[in-house]
This record gives structure tokens, sequence and C-alpha cells, in this order.
DNA sequence: CTTGCAATTGCAAGAAGTCGCAATAAGGAA
DNA sequence: TTCCTTATTGCGACTTCTTGCAATTGCAAG
């Protein structure tokens, strides 16, 4: 697991400014575990760096998936969720109850080096979001 | 593939209404062919109905893909896509370029299953959103 | 320690998308 | 055809998110 003080040296050896703000939103993702949305991660920024504004949580957040030190995805209400890029992983979402289970990246791998194979892309790790009813609900009958 | 009078009688049937503005909605999502992003939709169904919102848009479009009439997908930029639920498909997208691959659903067939089995879930069918480096670009280095 | 360059941020404006409510209208029953 | 119920839409206010630009600041060089 890399440290923020490893991603930030990485970051700074490819000539990027490693700011107080963007210490302060890695560490607020790297404490949570768990993926937050963008008001999540500047209500808790926030309060380390006064002045903060959202804006710069937005364009962080958008640099540091890019840079995948994150990992963004979409979790079913149109709105986007980050992560430290930790363990890969992709989500299971039930339609109808919004309950949640996590995929392991390697359920996918072999399907990965399938579309590598027939696409000639390099696929890199996304995080992917499939939606299905979950035990309870498909015998619902919804 | 289902005509949008027969899509019209089955949301009927379930006792929704078929406004003129969901039919112009409908029509120019069917003739489209492609991916639409709302303000697309938008631009098109206000030419047949004036006086169209786009809040109208907006609450069809999600009316739509709840309905599986319509698949929604993030395609990288943090915006939302429709489509015609007609061909069962998803995406590959270059993170450098921007070039799209489309990838038949059969290619997720087996996955989908395992997944079914692994976590008692009944998956439906998304449109996915895979990305990666196409082979133009992933020989630049990036 | 100082300086200069260029990346990054704050700010305000604007775009995209959502929400509550009253008005409108689809459609079934009579 | 008319009437009534209730789903849906238009509207305007609001929230969420993005963008351009000037000011600020990280950081490498000296």
């Amino acid at each position: 697991m890399n440290s923020i003080d490893s991603l930030s040296t990485m970051l700074r050896k490819q000539g990027f400014r490693m700011t107080p703000q963007r210490l302060a939103i890695l560490k607020v993702l790297s404490d949570a575990g768990r993926h937050l949305s963008p008001s999540d991660v500047y209500a808790s920024a926030s309060k380390n760096i006064p002045g903060l504004t959202e804006a710069t949580v937005y364009r962080t957040l958008e640099f540091l998936a890019r840079q995948d030190v994150v990992l963004a995805a979409h979790i079913g209400n149109g709105k986007m969720v980050y992560e430290m890029a930790e363990c890969d992983h992709h989500h299971l979402i039930c339609r109808a109850c919004g309950n949640t289970l996590q995929i392991d990246h390697a359920l996918l791998q072999k399907l990965y080096q399938q579309l590598e194979g027939a696409s000639g892309y390099r696929l890199t790790t996304s995080h992917l979001t499939f939606f299905g009813l979950c035990p309870d609900c498909k015998e619902g009958g919804k």
C-alpha cells in the first residue's frame, strides 16, 4: 500500500506540485477507507484547509484519478465517487434496494485479458459498476 | 427490435402515460442509432415539441432508463449518455485519445453468469465502460 | 536564502442537472 | 362523448459541477 509520502514523491518526480490542498484531499481519501463524494471530501478537507474551494476539490479529484492514485466510479445515481486506488475492485449494486457488493478485480482478470487480445488495447483497471437485483429483491418480483 | 408503438403499449399497460413529450424523446433516441447527451436529446426533441423543457428531458431519460427501454452510460467525461436498449453492448475507451470501441455483451456473458453464481444477484445488462490505451497510444509511452 | 517560472488555486460566472408545486393533460370508466 | 382521477409537465428556484483568468505559491536553480 502506497503511503501519502511515496505517492507525493512519485507525483513530484513527474513535475507536479504537491500543495497543502492536494495533501489534505489525499489524506481525507486515505483515512476514509471507502468511497466519498466530492462534497464529502470538501467537507472534511476544508476543516484542515480553511479557504479551500469546491472548484479545487473537483480539479484535484480529477487530477488524482487521471494519475491512477484514486479510482473514480459512478454508483448508479448519476454521481461520481472516489476512493484510494489501493485494492482493485468493482461494484455490484441492487437496483431496487441499493445494496452494494464489492467484487475483486481478480474475477475480471480473464475478461480483461480477453478484451486486450480481441481489441489491441491495453486496459487499465477501472472502477466498474454492475447492476442487478439482490437475492432479497429478485424474489419480490420487481 | 421493439418499435416505439410496442414500447408505448408496454408502458401504458404498466399504468404510465405516453405523452407527446415522451414519444418525441423516444423517437429522437430511436432515430439516432448512437448515444446522445441530454442536451442533444433536448435540442432535437424541442424542434417537434415547442415548449419542451430540459427538466422534462432529464426526467424522461431517467424514467426510460429505469424501465430498461434506454441504456444509460458514463463515457469517462463525467457525463451521462443515453441510447436505445436495442443491442446489448459495452464500451472500451482510450484514455489518451478518446477513441471508442464497442464490445458485444456476448463477451461478458460468462462473467455475468459467474458473478450471479458467486453473489446470488440477478444481473441486468448495463452499459459498462472500460478504459485503456488503444494500440496507437500505448506505443507512444504515455 | 532569493529568484523566477510555471503549475495550481481562489473567485466569480456560467453550465448542467434537480426539485417542489400548481397547472395540464392522458386515458379509463361510465 | 363526457367526466374524473392521477400521472406528467412547465416553471422557477436551487444544487452540483465546470471554466477562464488573475493571483498565489511550489519548487528547482543559482
